[in-house]
RNA sequence: GGGCCGUUAGCUCAAUUGGCAGAGCAGUGGACUCUUAAUCCAUUGGUUGAAGGUUCGAUUCCUUCACGGCCCA
């Protein structure tokens, strides 16, 4: 922060402070509340005011001035808590001598402390009647104009603390965001999940496909990478015994920034022993249908203007089937064979490399003309095993994988499929990706051989799966951006 | 990475063909003992994102850059 944002109204602000200091400690932490605005409303919000007058209620509250109207002897205030607003009552004669000529100059945005009684106003606002009023921290920054707000995008993420004093809408996000999570801890618990903690900085990056970011510990002289997923620890705790485990934590890729994407974002991964992707993706169901139904008091939610039905059975196909649905001038024929295959992508300028095999040409048609038209809660299931090196193979169809993906609205919110727990074949799969790697491809994933051993003490036959958290909230919450769902989004420095 | 749009007072926004940069809120001073964006009177406040160019004169036209938004890859 520089010099250069300093003006007039700071600079009266400071003097103001100035004067304080003189007065004593002008930071006093020696208030302790005792009533949050909130509470008040849903406790005495019905209340006449004859009743509230017949038996006197003390309260005392603290919170930030949002608005000061005074009317020659008498005031009122608006003081915003965690939990909402209430009303101050001030009058001159009520209050200490020279308390309501000091609360004159003080200033939206300051931190202020009240105790007086509860009554209700001639136009029946709940309020607090004051008859003492303290200044806790003076601010020395101008809180957006009070009508209108903070409107301006960049502000609103760069500088989050603003946000959220000005905008109830944002306000209203954050706290969805945590009881989404809490929603999913408590759902998982309640299954005999174990939630734990795995590696954020690795030696190998793995889990998915995706470029990482990398950093360096001086202590052991070594490259390490921060994780692109949890994927291979959980894993590995599920050889050791955990059978259902799960993890909801940041991820880091080192990709580009969208509306969709942030460097780092959150996601829950779930592993559950003698289980399939079929299992999985019920419980999905379940659990957004639940969560929907406690969370929104509704299974149907709206996302920028379209309706999202979670309450009937989601739609189930297969990638191929996809294709051939929203394709339907292309014949099987056309997708099954690779030279065919290629022929459409190239009609569809999809750019391919002479590496990509018959799988990865079908995802590029499916993710183009497909993907994007998911509107409706859809699992696309049978993912080719060239793109999901650690899905287990389909029994009937080896060229597939027990794997699906769930998409609503054109987005991709989870990933799942029964766990490869051959080690012979997990390891032909990583060798295929290092040579991928080696060719150039710079998401491809590495050969890491203590996984390898891990699945040689057996893993059990297992099912899991990731959901991406910030997308969750992005639906729950009706956000065009993930930096809407995120407190602090990055953004180049200012 | 490409295209389009934006950046003006603390905030929300105006500014005619290129001709004195404005309003509301906030602030400051005053009036006012039930307000709800309180009201009324008066009033302060600007490196128009940055640098350069064209011009007698640039918020306005041109170039480059920075940051952001939306769309595409």
């Amino acid at each position: 922060m520089t010099d250069q944002d300093e003006n007039t109204l700071i600079a009266q602000r400071r003097s103001k402070l100035t004067t304080l200091r003189e007065a004593g400690n002008p930071f006093p932490n020696d208030f302790r509340r005792n009533a949050v605005a909130g509470e008040l409303h849903a406790e005495y919000g019905d209340k006449d005011n004859e009743a509230l007058e017949a038996s006197p209620v003390r309260v005392k509250v603290a919170g930030r001035l949002m608005a000061k109207r005074v009317m020659g002897k008498a005031a009122f205030a608006q003081l915003q808590d965690m939990s909402g607003r209430i009303q101050l009552f001030l009058q001159r004669d009520s209050l200490p001598d020279g308390v309501y000529q000091a609360f004159k100059g003080w200033d939206v945005g300051d931190i202020i402390a009240a105790e007086g009684t509860i009554f209700k106003t001639r136009t029946g606002e709940l309020s607090v009647r004051a008859e003492t009023i303290r200044m806790l921290t003076k601010s020395l920054r101008p809180l957006p104009e009070k009508f209108h707000g903070l409107a301006d995008q960049e502000t609103r993420y760069r500088q989050r603390y603003v946000d959220l004093i000005m905008n109830e809408a944002s306000r209203t996000t954050f706290r969805m965001r945590g009881r989404i999570v809490q929603f999913i801890r408590e759902y998982l618990n309640k299954q005999d999940y174990l939630e734990v903690e795995t590696p954020m900085m690795q030696a190998i990056p793995g889990g998915a496909t995706a470029r990482p970011f990398t950093t360096f510990h001086n202590a052991l002289e070594m490259d390490l990478f921060l994780r692109i997923a949890p994927e291979l620890y959980l894993k590995r705790l599920v050889v050791g015994g955990y059978e259902k485990v799960y993890e909801i934590n940041r991820n880091f890729r080192n990709e580009g920034l969208s509306t969709r994407h942030n460097p780092e974002f959150t996601m829950l991964e779930f592993y559950q022993a003698y289980a399939d992707y079929h299992d999985l993706m019920d419980l999905t169901e379940d659990l957004l249908r639940s969560m929907a139904q406690q969370l929104l008091g509704d299974t149907t939610l709206e996302y920028q203007g379209s309706r999202y039905d979670f309450g009937k059975p989601f739609r189930r196909m297969s990638v191929r089937d996809s294709i051939l649905h929203f394709n339907p001038d292309l014949s099987a024929a056309d997708i099954d064979d690779i030279e065919k295959a290629r022929t459409v992508a190239d009609g569809l300028k999809i750019p391919l490399k002479d590496s990509y095999g018959l799988g990865k040409i079908q995802i590029e048609i499916f993710e183009k003309t497909v993907e994007g038209r998911l509107d409706d809660p859809t699992f696309i299931t049978a993912y080719p095993t060239e793109v999901s090196p650690l899905a287990r193979r389909n029994d009937n169809d080896p060229f597939v994988t027990d794997r699906f993906e769930f998409f609503v609205g054109g987005r991709e919110l989870a990933n799942g499929f029964s766990e490869l727990n051959d080690s012979e074949d997990q390891a032909e799969r990583f060798r295929q990706q290092v040579e991928d790697k080696d060719a150039g491809d710079l998401e491809a994933m590495h050969f890491d051989a203590d996984y390898i051993r891990a699945l040689e003490h057996g893993m059990p036959p297992t099912a899991g799966e990731g959901i991406g958290i910030d997308r969750l909230v992005m639906l729950f919450t009706d956000s065009p951006s993930i930096r809407d769902v995120l407190l602090f989004p990055h953004m180049r420095p200012e």
